[in-house]
DNA sequence: ACTTTAATGCAACATTGTTGCAAGTTAAAT
DNA sequence: ATTTAACTTGCAACAATGTTGCATTAAAGT
């Protein structure tokens, strides 16, 4: 909320970032927790997480089964970083990987003003999809 | 997961059954719990819900906060009842209504097989729209 | 009425996320 | 290089949400 603290570098949040940056696919706050090998506390990963989305550096998304996860974005084109790319959900390996050039249309009553979107698609994704088993 | 099951009805079924065709808004597990005044366990609310959805007689809905929402579908056109509607959550008043009408449409790459979608927009509603404060 | 099996209540547990506070660190100012 | 303000961390405690096992109850078909 508070968007005029200054964020500062840290061991914690270089190592959480550096995990995000080298990830294809989204991650947990538990997977992260994993990965970082008790550099921290399980709290610090918490607010770490939470100062990344609030300096729009990595951003949360929130699976149709209520999974939370976090993912670094590689498009920096516009100085503000709107998420309204789409996410897939695959639900044999339970990857979720942004599909940063699928973007939704839609029509929406004039009535009603929108501040933001989340589009989740969940299915195969292309691995599982050719392991056929 | 198993379909072939048959599923039996009992009060507090029809009781939470009742409570979501009432109510204009999705509710979420505690809502519902407190509207049935201890009919029942929260553990078998958990159950219903499970229950309903599986019967496909309501859907959930999960916020871009992670939390967890059920409404009952008011169209049955189709025999095969898919939720790919969308959804609005108002930020100021925390309701989520369905937005029975507003379907996205996007492009996908032909690798993926999509199953499912999850399409929630947020902002304000109408009423908190026109109420500015 | 009887039988089968789904549904429930209860207790216990698991997971995920939050908060307060003292102590430690960062980065800027001196 | 020191100092200093305030951001960050660890720890402990808590809260909310959801899950599981098992004995008991009740629904629906016969």
């Amino acid at each position: 909320m508070d968007k005029t603290k200054t964020t500062r570098n840290t061991a914690a949040k270089t190592a959480v970032l550096e995990i995000l940056t080298q990830s294809k696919i989204a991650l947990s706050h538990t997977e992260i927790q994993k990965q970082t090998n008790d550099l921290c506390d399980r709290v610090t990963i918490y607010r770490i997480l939470d100062r990344l989305v609030n300096d729009d550096i990595i951003h949360k998304i929130v699976n149709l089964d209520g999974t939370v996860k976090y993912a670094k974005c590689h498009h920096h084109a516009q100085r503000v970083h709107i998420h309204n790319h789409a996410h897939f959900s695959c639900e044999k390996c339970l990857e979720i990987t942004c599909l940063e050039n699928v973007k939704p249309s839609y029509i929406i009553p004039h009535n009603y003003k929108v501040n933001e979107i989340n589009f989740t698609l969940s299915g195969l994704c292309p691995n599982c999809l050719n392991s056929n088993n």
